[in-house]
DNA sequence: TAGGCCATCTGGTCCT
DNA sequence: AGGACCAGATGGCCTA
């Protein structure tokens, strides 16, 4: 295993939601995935053929392999060869959602590019912290402003969903929100914890979540 | 050199 | 039938 870094796995949590000195809690390290190999030449690239003067990747059957010189019929190859654009455009398009998704999560200006599966574990993160800032907030105004007639500026997200979903309890006791690791989670929080990276972990009870979870 | 990350190819399956 | 989606395989690039 590549040893990496290990600064503070929980740090980022610790000062979720409270006076950082971070212009935001949820930022990653930079050291850590700063000094993480590979990704930031090639890796994502909207434009893979660039990569190092290389066209293309990987095998490449296109051009001897079975959809090549093999006993293929013209039709078929061409058949797979259409396939093939598809799905590399299948790809692509994936790669510029996560690309999208990278521009709105906050990062180090000099951080290392995440790779998809700190993208897609870190927006999981990202949004929980999220959700855990307006319930807070909405708590705080509840107590400043208690009565019956109360309407929260804020949605009641672990109230019941506004759209009939379930309820979306977090596990975690809310007054303290740093570490609420779950080791069952198929988003491996132990995983970033291995890695030195410390990302929020999840919480997965929403169906929106369970869905994301099944995505990953 | 090993390991991580990635792009691509490929065949299978499901859906329209 | 054709396209979308998926997972396995393969091999390149990069860093420790």
């Amino acid at each position: 295993q590549k040893p990496k870094p290990q600064t503070a796995p929980n740090q980022q949590s610790h000062h979720f939601l409270a006076s950082s000195p971070s212009p935001c809690p949820l930022l990653l390290e930079p050291g850590n995935r700063a000094a993480r190999g590979g990704s930031t030449s090639q890796g994502g690239s909207a434009c893979p053929l660039k990569a190092k003067g290389r066209r293309g990747r990987g095998k490449s059957k296109n051009d001897a392999g079975a959809a090549g010189a093999l006993g293929m019929s013209k039709a078929k190859r061409s058949r797979r060869m259409k396939a093939n654009d598809r799905e590399r455009n299948r790809m692509h398009n994936l790669n510029s959602a996560l690309d999208a998704l990278r521009g709105v999560l906050p990062t180090f200006p000099d951080d290392a590019k995440l790779t998809k599966i700190e993208t897609l574990r870190f927006a999981h993160n990202y949004i929980w912290a999220l959700t855990e800032t307006l319930r807070l907030a909405d708590q705080s105004i509840a107590a400043a402003a208690p009565g019956p007639s109360h309407e929260s500026p804020f949605p009641q997200i672990d109230s019941g969903g506004p759209d009939g979903l379930a309820p979306w309890p977090c596990p975690w006791d809310s007054s303290s929100l740093c570490s609420p690791i779950s080791p069952e989670g198929s988003l491996s929080p132990t995983d970033s914890a291995a890695e030195g990276r410390p990302f929020l972990a999840p919480c997965l009870r929403h169906p929106a979540q369970a869905a994301f979870q099944d995505f990953i």
